[in-house]
DNA sequence: TGGTTTTGTTAAGGAAACCTAAAAATATTA
DNA sequence: TAATATTTTTAGGTTTCCTTAACAAAACCA
């Protein structure tokens, strides 16, 4: 899970991740799909899909879409595992879905693997001992203790 | 803390920061103090100090280098105080000191102010109930546990 | 003070990622 | 199956940030 990304530009990266995506959906991906869930132009979603295939990632078939070769498989789903523990974390401490979301989005192409695997390990820290310290509710107790003494200040 | 960047490039806030740590130090940035810093070429540098000053961010005088004005001093500011909470968070989860650098680099950018909001709440609460329940020695008791369970498992 | 070194700027250009508009291929349906 | 609608691709441009090379200013010093 620490395989390094080869020095994909972080733009290719989300490109790897939402083809994957789309792929798990629904078998394929084609440009207009990336082009949605990524909200960009066609265009430009052609421009990388020819990228990508040169680079041996995907394979690039026109007017029918794209598959993952290994290689860009293997690149996608750690970006979706990195996803997925950023967005643990963030939940976790009380970020709303939507924000968590988007800053998972921004966070999981850059962050040194240490560091991913640092927050991995201590949200499962976290939900292992929850049940007997509640450090959680506690966390929660305190923002809105902190929340209102703001609120009061004013 | 929480002021919006004004749409300003990731790129163009990390000149700003890097202007204000050499000022912080210094008393003033020329163009080669930025271009150290920030690792990249003078004329890159020149280039961006002419667009932060058409911006009204910074005062640019050629051959004698720049001072911040109110306006970049406060978003300098921003920048500052979101590695500052980034820093300490990663450092409380043990990531090594050199890697949480370079990660709160990254991250202090993008970020929505409420994700680095709770990052600091967390930080806080985290610090204060930590001389009761030890939540930090016993996390970093977890990750050697885990750790050795790894290594045994080869 | 004149020559050398260092620093700063200008000029020219390149890569990445994006866009719009127009053309081509494919899909839909009357 | 022919006309229409949709999707995809191509062509041509823009912006941002970077570079190297060449030139200009400033600083240093014998």
């Amino acid at each position: 899970m620490s395989t390094q990304n080869c020095n994909l530009s972080r733009k290719a990266e989300d490109y790897l991740e939402a083809i994957l995506n789309v792929s798990l959906e629904k078998g394929y991906a084609k440009t207009r799909d990336i082009a949605k869930e990524l909200n960009v132009s066609p265009p430009s979603v052609v421009e990388m899909f020819i990228k990508l295939d040169r680079l041996g990632l995907i394979e690039y078939r026109k007017y029918e879409g794209v598959i993952l070769k290994p290689k860009g498989r293997e690149i996608a789903s750690v970006i979706k595992y990195r996803h997925e523990t950023l967005m643990s974390f963030l939940k976790l401490i009380s970020v709303p879905d939507k924000i968590a979301d988007e800053d998972a989005c921004l966070m999981e192409h850059e962050l040194n693997p240490k560091t991913i695997e640092q927050i991995h390990l201590f949200v499962d820290f976290l939900n292992e001992r929850g049940s007997k310290t509640h450090t959680l509710q506690d966390f929660d107790e305190y923002c809105a203790v902190r929340r209102n003494a703001e609120t009061a200040d004013k």
